[in-house]
DNA sequence: ACAAAAACCGAGCGCTCGCTCCATTTTTTA
DNA sequence: TAAAAAATGGAGCGAGCGCTCGGTTTTTGT
């Protein structure tokens, strides 16, 4: 099913398979990226070895975290399914929490790099059309971090909940203040800005908390993403 | 904010206050119904120490689970919090996942009977309101339990974890099934059944998931049902 | 080739965990 | 009021936890 889309072609990554193509936090470079940003819990010293060392070790983390929650994933099953020792292990954290706080930092630069593309538009609903499919292909390459933010937000320390729960706010309120210069503007006709702007964030969500709903109902991305948009269009009263 | 329903009053529970008052799992009666449920895992006798008991256990793990999540909750916390003894706790339990389990036997129980509610209804549009008041009040009065099940179900078993999801399956499947129902009626005019019905189920969870969000913004228990319902009736394409 | 630097390794430390067990206290029963 | 039943108390068990540290191997630089 192709994605009918309204409005203007122009930007870059209109389609997941465009936006994946320029989208630089994956694979090697993704571990890099981390590793850069993160040089002071991590002892080792060349980009190349860390980087290797850290895709197995969120690989690992992922999927073990995932059956049974990151407080029951032991560094020592860590170590087995990463192959690495423990002490390899340390030499990338100081401790356990530190796995948790880098997810957290990526997902934060993501979110934050996305939403600021999001306020630079002009067109309101352009602006929330982009919003919408930055945050789910973003979302959708890194599934496991979003997941895994979302529920291990308790892991992490007090000032790092914080951050977290940040991280969604920021996102709700910079579709909000779109959807309410539509308003202004007289392009949209709702009943409340906050609520339409959460609404999507949590049909955003949905998509990388709950993938095997859509799985068993064969809803692929670029389908609900299309569902998603005609939604907001409905709620913000327009037409087309 | 006053409640605009545009639809028979005569069910019961009409309003918060309403259905609060007929609501059986409240207070004693709720941890009398739990005890008469689990008597297979509780070792005491009299059911007036036991509900006693399971009151304290529950008021303590839903404290100190939303903090640090379950895992991090030692039963040595739980003794201190409750004032119950290991011994003691071990009377109401026969090993830690039992209070999880528990959760979700309380949380299958309402909404079991609360999607069986919905299916009796003819109307379909009636139907809808009331899974959504229903839905919202229940988990607005049993808030912990619904917020401990959702973040903590990966403590439970494989099985225990396939009845969870199965909840929310089921929820999306009732009322999915009354919009079709209505769809094929000529009642309703919209892009796919599923889609909307999964936006409201996570809508109503985000209630009990995220309470902050709406203290934040004041936006109350009356007033999130109103504005749910609304945009209900927009995705239905319903004038009013 | 070889010294220095970097990376790797895993046994072991102190600790807390879930859970047990049975002596003791409280409540019920007759 | 005394015997029986129910409930409580908490020290202790084995296991597994996060994390350390010094010895060893591998890589790097010249």
């Amino acid at each position: 099913m192709g994605f009918s889309s309204t409005s203007n072609e122009s930007y870059p990554g209109n389609t997941f398979e465009e936006f994946r193509k320029t989208f630089p936090y994956q694979n090697t470079q993704l571990f890099n990226t981390l590793f850069n940003r993160n040089q002071a819990l991590i002892k080792l010293k060349k980009a190349s070895v860390a980087a290797a060392n850290l895709e197995k070790i969120f690989a690992a983390t992922f999927k073990l975290s995932s059956k049974y929650g990151f407080h029951d994933m032991s560094l020592r099953h860590l170590s087995r399914e990463t192959n690495i020792s423990m002490g390899g292990l340390y030499s990338c954290l100081n401790k356990k929490e530190d796995i948790a706080t880098m997810v957290l930092d990526m997902v934060e630069l993501v979110t934050t790099e996305n939403n600021a593309f999001v306020v630079n538009q002009n067109d309101e609903l352009l602006s929330i059309e982009i919003a919408i499919k930055y945050h789910l292909y973003t979302s959708a390459l890194l599934q496991p971090w979003f997941f895994f933010l979302y529920f291990e937000t308790r892991s992490l320390s007090n000032e790092n909940q914080l951050r977290s729960k940040e991280i969604e706010m920021q996102t709700i309120l910079t579709i909000q203040e779109k959807i309410q210069q539509g308003v202004e503007n007289q392009r949209f006709d709702l009943i409340s800005p906050y609520f339409v702007a959460n609404t999507i964030v949590i049909t955003l969500q949905d998509w990388y908390l709950k993938p095997w709903k859509n799985k068993e109902n064969n809803i692929g991305l670029e389908e609900y993403c299309h569902y998603l948009f005609i939604m907001v269009k409905k709620l913000l009263k327009l037409t087309d």
